[in-house]
DNA sequence: CTCGCTCTTGACATGAATGTACATTAACCC
DNA sequence: GGGTTAATGTACATTCATGTCAAGAGCGAG
């Protein structure tokens, strides 16, 4: 029942062969995720593979199960974090955006794109949505906005980031804290007080006065 | 030098395999316009296809040139379309997203997922998006908003969009319809008049008083 | 030291895709 | 109607992927 007793004396590993393929598959996509192409790199024989998988197919399955373990939960999490004001609660959710632990976009837009060509991950995503969506949701009521309201500053909020992913950008973060501020304002329709935006820039180790040119 | 002086006496044809390819890109991504399937799906033999393309990568960059010819350009028209006000400007823009004439979704996020496989295009839509923000922005500043404002509510409004294509969501045109109001508040931060509203609605050929109840 | 478990490998069978060479058919033009 | 051109089809060579199988290597326990 135990699942290797020496583990590192080996080369391969489940985890090996998993941690390959998510590579793959956020370098290139699912089309790349290809088991020859994956020996290759971890210097094993193509063969060795079927040791740890079945098949191809159970590798795939593995890796959605990453993705959906990570990155649905934290969105929720933080949406429910406590909070003095909606700024100061949208603040938690953009923890999200800039802590790759919280949520990982690159992640994220190979599940998405894999959609694509495949009915069960569309089916996957879709369901992911409705539960994020539905927490934003919930937060905006809290603070008082009336239910189609909160649905649209919901689905501003979220999307936003999800447009966002599906840019590819890779701006620099502090490009992105500058923007913050403004967002935070369309997306509340209230301006973020100032020690609620310092709270939040201290806590992703980010120091405005260091480009307070302009 | 002319393209085939008849057209139609004969089965296959450039436009033919193109539009084969593009419905398979449509429906399950880049990694399935393959020559063997669409011949199949034509009912023409595969090797036909060799005296319209000079190969694969010759059908795909005519896909991708479709791509930019439409999708880009009419953002940006729209954009600079006139309007007395902004919540009409901003409604103009919404044209874009209702009528599949002038942006074509799921082509975008077709394109999209294909930037994942393929650097080229990741440049191509790179560039696409910087021209759309671009034209959005300077919508925002001729109504008189700030740079950094106006380019944060460009940002939102755009990046809304693509976050809704990149959701795939199959909605109702009439549970979208009744969002609009909402989202144009959101975007613009003033209300919209009811008679810019009639009047987007009624060019969309959407009815509000058939779902009026709530 | 040898047995047995875990992991690795090479050889084989198969399938799906690409692209090329060459022959064939159908339309059209004089 | 016979030749030219446009379009298609058949056959072949190649490449790259998948998955099965049986044999082998390394290590720990007895």
């Amino acid at each position: 029942m135990e699942q290797s007793v020496h583990d590192g004396g080996w080369r391969g590993s489940q985890e090996g062969w998993l941690e390959a393929a998510y590579d793959a598959l956020l370098e290139s996509g699912v089309a790349s995720v290809k088991i020859l192409p994956l020996a290759k790199k971890l210097g094993l024989s193509r063969t060795s593979f079927y040791w740890f998988f079945k098949d191809r197919e159970e590798l795939l399955a593995a890796l959605v199960a990453k993705w959906r373990e990570k990155n649905t939960g934290n969105i929720v999490k933080q949406s429910q974090a406590y909070a003095e004001t909606l700024a100061e609660a949208m603040l938690n959710v953009f923890d999200c955006w800039l802590n790759a632990d919280l949520f990982d976009a690159k992640f994220e837009f190979a599940i998405r794109s894999w959609a694509l060509s495949s009915p069960e991950i569309l089916g996957e995503i879709q369901r992911a949505d409705q539960v994020r969506l539905e927490a934003l949701k919930r937060m905006f009521v809290h603070f008082g906005y009336s239910e189609p309201t909160a649905d649209a500053r919901a689905r501003t909020t979220y999307l936003v980031q999800i447009g966002y992913i599906s840019m590819q950008s890779k701006e620099d973060i502090a490009i992105r804290m500058k923007r913050i501020p403004e967002y935070i304002a369309i997306y509340t329709g209230q301006i973020p007080q100032q020690r609620e935006l310092d709270r939040f820039f201290s806590r992703h180790g980010y120091k405005p006065d260091e480009g307070r040119d302009k």
